[in-house]
DNA sequence: AAGGTATACAACCGCCCATTA
DNA sequence: GTAATGGGCGGTTGTATACCT
């Protein structure tokens, strides 16, 4: 009984028909037919084609080797982290992910992320899922956290969806326009947003939702929930033993009806940029509203332990020295550090070369030197960039989108 | 040099969904 | 409304190669 479906018939017959790696004569065929003729029905195409083959497998063979437009050889760094961003925020979704690295297959994504980057991260003892430290995502510290960690894995990916969903149908519609101006736009910017062109909806889009409370549908408000709760749970939880944080993690449903808007996107500011995009600008208030109040108690103990800050050497989470600016409380951002880290920055000192590579790009460069000086600008650069580089992947699906 | 093991990548499998007849 | 079909997707397997003992 090879078929468990009813109404579902083979999409070849299996008999007869060659598997396996195929021949450059086998692939000379497949080229030469779709060349001339375009695949067409990939069921019919074996035998016109003259190959022994399954259609599903020709389909296969072209989409994921033979196609043209297929960028193959070793993956950048920046692709790296593409990926890496990319797979904590989707998830395993490698046809989404793909949609975002130009010229890359889903498959050899998915591949290079099994082969490769999976094995980083496991090797820095981080969970590959929860893209968290093991100590943490196994739950032998904070059980609590774990589990809104989990959940919030999986929000986001529902977020982002539904964002993307969202940026589209605003896109495409062309319908809404905003009249108000772009608020809440930081005193020194003089960037404005009035024009309704597509160019510039989806940071109308954003600054709608961050403006007006029918319109808050919250989509980042995971991300920045998902970001809090790797903060409590690094910095209060499992690093600095200050014991178990309450739980303060909604779903968005429930956010969304109860949520004080000061805990929403107004402490988060976005621009649009010289490009027409929309960008990032900056995080008003890295703890707002109850966020802030919530975290208070974690950080009166935090205030014993504020020279110490958490990096990843030779597969051990640790400490290291960490200044004070200014009297501003030191911050560690989800994303900060371990993406470096399955980049190659295993040490602080080991990643000069790629750091330097990286910086040539739109990369960030998150290195804990840097943040071991307490350089409030940079940190605040950091994130940033960071925030630019996630919101440009969920705001632009259509663009491809390489940090 | 030979055998065993690990790694990387291509390819396959099964499920699912949208479309079509 | 339902079965048939095409194709997409994620997980898994198979195989070639590199590395180690």
């Amino acid at each position: 009984m090879p078929f468990k479906k009813m109404g579902r018939t083979p999409c070849c017959e299996k008999t007869g028909l060659k598997k396996g790696p195929w021949t450059p004569e086998e692939d000379q065929k497949l080229l030469a037919y779709i060349e001339e003729h375009g695949h067409g029905s990939w069921r019919a195409l074996p035998p016109k084609a003259g190959l022994q083959r399954c259609g599903k497998s020709c389909r296969l063979r072209w989409t994921n080797y033979l196609r043209p437009d297929i960028k193959r050889g070793k993956f950048t760094a920046q692709e790296e982290q593409s990926i890496i961003q990319l797979h904590a925020l989707l998830g395993n979704r490698w046809s989404a992910i793909a949609t975002h690295l130009p010229k890359r297959t889903d498959n050899e994504i998915k591949n290079y992320w099994n082969t490769h980057l999976k094995k980083r991260l496991t090797k820095m003892g981080i969970d590959p899922v929860t893209h968290k430290p093991k100590s943490i995502a196994l739950g032998s510290v904070i059980d609590g956290q774990s589990k809104n960690s989990a959940n919030l894995s999986h929000m986001a990916q529902w977020e982002s969806a539904r964002l993307e969903a969202e940026a589209r149908l605003v896109q495409e519609s062309k319908i809404i326009k905003f009249n108000t101006p772009m608020v809440q736009q930081h005193p020194n910017s003089s960037s404005k947003a009035t024009d309704s062109s597509s160019s510039s909806l989806s940071a109308q889009l954003l600054n709608k939702m961050a403006t007006q409370p029918a319109a808050q549908a919250l989509c980042l408000d995971v991300l920045r929930a998902w970001e809090g709760t790797i903060q409590k749970a690094t910095i209060s939880g499992s690093i600095l033993g200050l014991g178990s944080s309450q739980d303060f993690i909604e779903s968005p449903t429930s956010t969304l009806s109860s949520m004080d808007n000061s805990v929403q996107f107004p402490h988060m500011r976005f621009e649009e940029n010289s490009r027409g995009g929309v960008e990032f600008a900056e995080d008003l208030n890295h703890f707002g509203g109850t966020m802030k109040e919530e975290c208070d108690a974690d950080w009166k103990g935090y205030e014993k332990c504020v020279d110490d800050v958490v990096s990843a050497v030779d597969g051990q989470w640790t400490f290291e020295p960490l200044k004070i600016v200014d009297g501003q409380e030191p911050v560690l951002h989800f994303g900060d550090g371990f993406t470096d880290l399955l980049l190659g920055h295993e040490t602080r000192d080991s990643g000069d070369q790629k750091d330097q590579e990286m910086n040539g790009g739109n990369c960030r460069d998150s290195s804990n030197a840097d943040r071991g000086t307490g350089k409030a600008d940079e940190l605040d650069h950091e994130n940033k960039n960071y925030w630019n580089n996630i919101f440009s992947v969920v705001t632009s699906p259509a663009k491809p989108q390489v940090f």
